[in-house]
DNA sequence: CATTCACCTTGACCGATATCAAGGGCGACC
DNA sequence: GGTCGCCCTTGATATCGGTCAAGGTGAATG
């Protein structure tokens, strides 16, 4: 398969692009650059100003902000498959508002936003797709808010567990942490320590088994029920 | 002027509609109820399914969650003139996200979602400045992730106090507190003793005056300069 | 005018989580 | 194969903000 036809491929397979025609996905082509970066290299800062989106082929990349104080809070680890930064590009002004960083080497495909609005002008129904798209990421800030607000870093990392674990799963079931755990501490909003501290309390009770990134969970039942005490 | 004339007026003045011709905004005219609340009354559950979408038009709403132990933590307040709950009709299975109650005594315009979908499809700009809108909100949601996770409770009262402040303000201003301390301390996810605390040791080092709602601020600079330390 | 109630304030105390510090394990690289 | 450095863990301590409790004040109500 040609470099370009992989492009389409993976394209294709994306909410951003699932509803348009080839001719339109053929014409992105143009605008799409593959672009790929090593483990600790910065993509983007803040403020920066926004031509393109991303969409990850390899590696992995966080969007995170940093305190006055150096602190990270990580917004969200992108995995392939994932675009970002696409909703900047309808801001009149549009700059990023995080950074991004590689941190496992890999590749991604740079969109220039302004190619891609001109299609969008063409789909109504990319439109709804891309607008339906941005309503789960609000719903899912509103989630995170309230397990920040109103749950403790217990109950976040519980939450966090049991969404590694597949749809409808239940009894025993064994997930694997997706990261380096400072990194899903620092998503999480607590610290390295306190992560650690909270899996071994978990292991415990009995509710998992920790055996470096490998999380067995002797009932998934048990475990959501837990997430309320 | 006419009760159809006015609600034709408050419509015209939002983004949602203003980029609608007047036969758009006409036929959504028979799609849109007036309905006025009391204070407390419930205007909508989690997980109530939504058909329609609203604009305040007078009185106030809050937009909550309630964590099992009861405890309440405001999504957004609504005033006069915004819309709430727009973006959930890009779902495919529509269902509110929060609770919406009363605060104070009011009305509010109810915009069935299935006709302004409809009236969308023919206005890509009106498509644009939605998306526009929720960007807008996704990022106002990082910040106060930000603010949550990565700031302290007097970061996030002084940042509310200066977003009380007029843009360009500088030197002595004096600002009012939109609502109840009790449900500025929800919003701002502390309590209503800790925000209570924390305005007075503000005052203690001169940076702000309280007198009940009204809060004078000496020197804006002075203020903003303080929101790092 | 008295009473009540909601809201705010203030004080004393407590607890969850961060911070600081030290040690261990494991992979990378010479 | 040894050493270095990163990551994770574990323990001791500190601190921010919450909880509980007790007034105080002002507006609404009878």
């Amino acid at each position: 398969m040609s470099a370009e036809a992989k492009v389409l491929q993976d394209l294709d397979h994306h909410y951003l692009f699932a509803a348009l025609n080839d001719a339109q996905r053929g014409g992105l082509l143009a605008h799409t650059h593959l672009r790929s970066f090593k483990a600790g290299q910065l993509l983007f800062s803040r403020n920066d100003p926004a031509q393109a989106f991303f969409l990850l082929q390899r590696g992995e990349v966080k969007l995170y902000r940093v305190s006055a104080e150096g602190q990270e809070k990580i917004m969200r680890l992108v995995r392939p498959g994932m675009s970002f930064a696409e909703s900047v590009m309808f801001m009149d002004e549009p700059r990023y508002p995080v950074h991004a960083q590689g941190v496992r080497a890999g590749a991604l495909l740079a969109i220039e936003s302004a190619a891609y609005l001109k299609i969008l002008q063409a789909s109504f129904d990319t439109c709804r797709t891309v607008m339906a798209q941005m309503t789960r990421r609000i719903q899912a800030h509103w989630d995170e808010i309230e397990a920040l607000t109103l749950q403790n870093s217990r109950y976040r990392i519980v939450h966090y567990l049991l969404g590694l674990v597949p749809d409808g799963a239940t009894g025993a079931v064994e997930v694997t942490l997706p990261s380096r755990k400072s990194l899903i501490a620092a998503q999480l909003a607590v610290t390295p320590e306190t992560l650690s501290r909270t899996l071994h309390a978990l292991s415990e009770d009995d509710l998992i088994g920790v055996h470096d990134y490998a999380i067995s969970i002797p009932d998934v039942g048990a475990l959501r029920r837990r997430i309320s005490l």
